[in-house]
RNA sequence: GGGCGCGUAGCUCAGUUGGUUCAGAGCACCUGGUUUACACCCAGGGGGUCAGGGGUUCGAAUCCCUUCGCGCCCACCA
């Protein structure tokens, strides 16, 4: 197959991604070799590719990858969350389009309903991961709503509600008025909000004294049941024991005194408000205070709203600041900046609601979590910082409200057989239900249809927490092979954002039903912004389509930019001249790879220089090799991929071939080729896990292979000592012909143009590199002498002084300036060391090595000082 | 209000325990170069008071204090 001249992505990409399925490569079984797990953080099922998983999941198949040419057992475990409140608010707007209402629906119905979108749209974004390249083992697809996945989730529930953990409660939680559902704290977003602080008038009973209160929510007024002054509070004291008229509905509330109240916040006088704020219902238990609910669950007000009922808050609190003004009970507003509670997934304010919900007891749970990560570091977070924010959550954990009003998730296995607080019980099923019943009631006879299961679901969380145990059935078979085998997983990659919805979660998960990890470390990526800072969102319009990026930059291109400036933790600045970078470095692989294609391979001689320079490379390359282990120990992806940039671009493309290159038109010898065809492939290998499609089709073009040869399954170089010295010679003779390069450019000196080399050789450098400095540099002839040249550009490296003879004038004037120049600077650096050399509390202070290295600057300068100096005579 | 982190070249960032791989990388920029793998390229180059100030030290981008600016997380001040 001839190679061709212009390297397709979208071909090449295609072909081999088919290729890679077909031979069963993402698959795995457990078997004798260690394996190496990573269960994917599942994106919601409805969803679609944006930038964040773009860079989150780039960044697991290079993990991954990776892991599967060091020989382990690979087994990345895809699949996709039910995202209850997200999936069924979508649903919920595709049927008003329709012209269907939820509330309309029967909660089968609804279902159905909603599956045909999870089964139109669902696994969209899986396809889209495809393109992208990621090798997940596609069999193991799992959906937290699969039967086992659920299955798994209620016994959770049942296990955790029989060790008392989980209870039922009657309390403040947050409710989300447009999805008509109580959410967790953590669902909960403040945002800072300009709003009034409103100074309201009450009168006293029984006389004409009047208290002002102030407030930011007046339309709560309606739900006042007293009003709380501060005990201490000098301003207030005659009003004790008295009671206060609520304007509008003309309540009579008492005034009662707790020392919560701020005496220097707003009047110093508070409404209390027990059924619409938390701390309002804490003082409204410690004072026994009614509970006066107005809204309707769509914060519309109820009849307690008087005429206002049926009006949205925010209507209401418009129109009742006017009422109360008009009626002179509104004595002030002023603005007030504070934070308000949204939904993180509708963004509408929170209503703090009183209701009847299911919560778990976080505290003790979290325990053998926050040892894992703070104490024993069993679990690992990149970076570190995290830890602290880990901490702080962790330590000062709340209990978990689990459950929702919604339709779609697990319902929970809570059956109720009567009215009473405690007339429920928790089973797996509606007939072990009965059976409890039975028992608890002493009631043989009590009939199945009179049990009603709770009408809500769990909190998607609920079953995400078991992600890692649950897709390989840990929880219902916790001694199977598959979970003995691959738990705990190894890496987790995911954004910070989640890292107390889930990540935490999972880790109290796994000790608590694994009774260990379930990850080694966590990998949290930054945020995908654009240039300007600002985060990818769809109101924007800031968000480039995922797919046609792959389209325009192929997934390498792709997969390179967005690695090559994104250091866990940091947020990544996208732009598509990022994708543009990883595209040109991919052409410039495959245009080294065509020319060491093209060569005709003859049967002569190897050349001592290429010789040299094979092995030159060599060691640069385990050295570079040595550089990306470390950092992808520290799980330092972006410095991982530029030292491989680097690596090939210049060290292999620049010097390697430039110095192996036959002339124009001759063959290379077949050592060398052999040799550098070699080098390439353990190129390719640490280079696949970044950019695995171009890879893996120019290590198919270098051999025919059989399949299990194939670059995606070859194995990862082996490490090696490697020499520094050779590497610190070429170095050196770089240099020099960075000089002689430097030289022909300022003294229009055409590459193509000859030039003699004389060299006074005071470093005594080996000439070993001669061969190479004379073919990069063009140069005829290296000689080495004692005197310098009057009729040459000199240049020095070190205190080795170079001239360079052709056929052109010399600005004899200008080389004395040039030297003059670099003599003076010497000089000057010169006394500088000294200075410090005589200083005897430097001398008596620092580490040997260092006064040693500061002799040696001292050496090396008065030698380039002495070499300047010869030339300058010489010339002068 | 509490906690954490950051400020290094035009941009994005490296810089381990203070000292030769300490002022770096990639991109961008400037100059020159196209029959000979690649202009998605080659070669060369300029550019930073390491946010400001003070301190510790023989020595500070690095440690301490302080000012300014920015980001994130948590928290019930109506």
């Amino acid at each position: 197959m001839s190679v061709p001249s212009k390297y397709d992505a979208a071909i090449v990409e295609q072909k081999w991604y088919d290729y890679w399925m077909k031979h069963n490569f993402f698959h795995s079984t457990p078997d004798e070799r260690i394996p190496y797990t990573i269960v994917i953080p599942p994106p919601n099922v409805t969803g679609i590719l944006h930038m964040g998983h773009m860079l989150n999941n780039t960044i697991q198949d290079v993990l991954i990858r990776r892991a599967r040419l060091k020989g382990k057992n690979a087994c990345w475990v895809p699949g996709t969350d039910h995202a209850s409140i997200a999936t069924e608010a979508k649903v919920v707007a595709k049927l008003k389009e329709k012209g269907i209402d939820k509330n309309d629906l029967s909660r089968e119905e609804f279902l159905a309903y909603a599956w045909e979108w999870t089964h139109e749209y669902g696994g969209v974004i899986l396809n889209q991961l495809k393109k992208l390249g990621c090798s997940c083992d596609w069999d193991r697809t799992k959906f937290t709503l699969d039967t086992d996945m659920s299955e798994s989730v209620i016994s959770v529930f049942i296990d955790l509600y029989n060790k008392g953990l989980i209870y039922r409660g009657f309390r403040m939680v947050n409710w989300d008025p447009q999805a008509q559902t109580t959410l967790s704290d953590e669902e909960v977003i403040y945002e800072e909000r300009q709003g009034n602080l409103y100074h309201v008038t009450y009168a006293i009973q029984g006389s004409d004294e009047q208290l002002t209160i102030a407030t930011t929510r007046p339309e709560t007024i309606l739900g006042d049941s007293a009003i709380c002054i501060n005990p201490n509070d000098n301003r207030f004291k005659h009003l004790k024991g008295k009671k206060a008229i609520v304007p509008i509905c003309n309540r009579v509330v008492p005034i009662i005194e707790d020392e919560y109240v701020d005496i220097e916040f707003g009047t110093g006088c508070l409404k209390v408000t027990p059924a619409h704020d938390e701390n309002d219902k804490i003082l409204g238990d410690k004072h026994g205070l009614e509970v006066i609910d107005i809204f309707n669950p769509d914060a519309t007000l109820n009849s307690y709203g008087l005429h206002y009922e049926g009006k949205d808050r925010f209507v209401v609190r418009k129109e009742i600041s006017k009422e109360l003004k008009a009626k002179g009970y509104l004595v002030k507003t002023e603005s007030h900046l504070h934070k308000v509670g949204t939904s993180e997934r509708t963004k509408v304010v929170i209503e703090p609601r009183l209701s009847d919900q299911w919560f778990l007891k976080m505290e003790g749970l979290a325990k053998p979590a926050i040892e894992a990560v703070l104490d024993t570091e069993t679990v690992k977070l990149f970076p570190k910082k995290f830890n602290n924010t880990y901490r702080h959550w962790m330590e000062n954990i709340r209990d978990w409200n689990i459950s929702r009003q919604l339709y779609w998730g697990q319902q929970i296995p809570a059956y109720y057989f009567g009215d009473g607080k405690d007339d429920f019980v928790v089973a797996d099923s509606k007939e072990a239900a009965l059976e409890m019943v039975r028992i608890k009631t002493q009631n043989t006879n009590f009939k199945i249809e009179n049990l009603r299961q709770d009408t809500d679901v769990l909190d998607t969380w609920f079953s995400s927490w078991l992600w890692p145990i649950s897709v390989f059935d840990g929880i219902r078979n916790p001694n199977n092979e598959e979970i003995n085998y691959y738990y705990p997983t190894n890496d987790l990659v995911t954004g910070p954002d989640i890292l107390f919805f889930w990540v935490a979660r999972m880790i109290v998960a796994g000790f608590e039903f694994r009774d260990e990890k379930p990850f080694q470390n966590v990998y949290l990526t930054g945020l995908v912004r654009d240039k300007e800072r600002r985060k990818m969102s769809k109101s924007l319009g800031n968000s480039p389509d995922a797919l046609k990026l792959i389209e325009d930059y192929g997934a390498d291109g792709v997969r390179v930019g967005l690695l090559l400036s994104s250091a866990a933790g940091n947020d990544l600045l996208f732009y598509e001249a990022l994708c543009q970078q990883g595209k040109a470095f991919g052409n410039k692989i495959w245009n080294a790879f065509r020319l060491i294609d093209g060569w005709e391979i003859a049967e002569i001689d190897q050349s001592e220089q290429a010789a040299i320079a094979l092995e030159w490379y060599g060691s640069k390359f385990q050295k570079v090799l040595s550089e990306i282990e470390d950092h992808f120990s520290k799980y330092r992806l972006s410095d991982a991929l530029m030292a491989i940039y680097k690596l090939v671009w210049d060290d292999f493309c620049s010097w390697l071939l430039e110095m192996i290159k036959p002339d124009y038109g001759a063959p290379i010898d077949q050592k060398t080729h052999a040799a550098v065809v070699l080098l390439l492939e353990e190129n390719l290998k640490i280079l696949h896990p970044f950019m695995p499609f171009l890879t893996e089709e120019i290590w198919q073009f270098l051999k025919t292979r059989t399949p299990d040869q194939a670059l995606i399954v070859s194995s990862w170089p082996v490490s090696a000592s490697y020499d520094t010295s050779l590497l610190e010679e070429f170095h050196f003779a770089s240099e020099v012909i960075s000089g002689i390069r430097n030289l022909r450019k300022q003294k229009q000196i055409p590459f193509k143009t000859t030039v003699e080399l004389h060299v006074i050789n005071k470093a005594s450098c080996t000439q070993k590199f001669d061969g190479l400095i004379s073919k990069l540099g063009n140069i005829s002839k290296i000689n080495y002498t004692d005197s310098s040249f009057e009729k040459a550009f000199s240049f020095r490296v070190k205190s080795n002084e170079y001239f360079l003879v052709a056929d052109i004038a010399i600005d004899l004037e200008a080389e004395v300036a040039k030297i003059k120049e670099e003599l003076n600077y010497t000089k000057g650096f010169l006394k500088s060391v000294q200075k410090k050399l005589s200083n005897t509390r430097f001398v008596s202070n620092a580490p040997e090595q260092v006064v040693a290295s500061e002799k040696k600057k001292e050496a090396d300068a008065l030698a380039k000082i002495q070499t300047l100096e010869s030339s300058l005579k010489n010339l002068s």
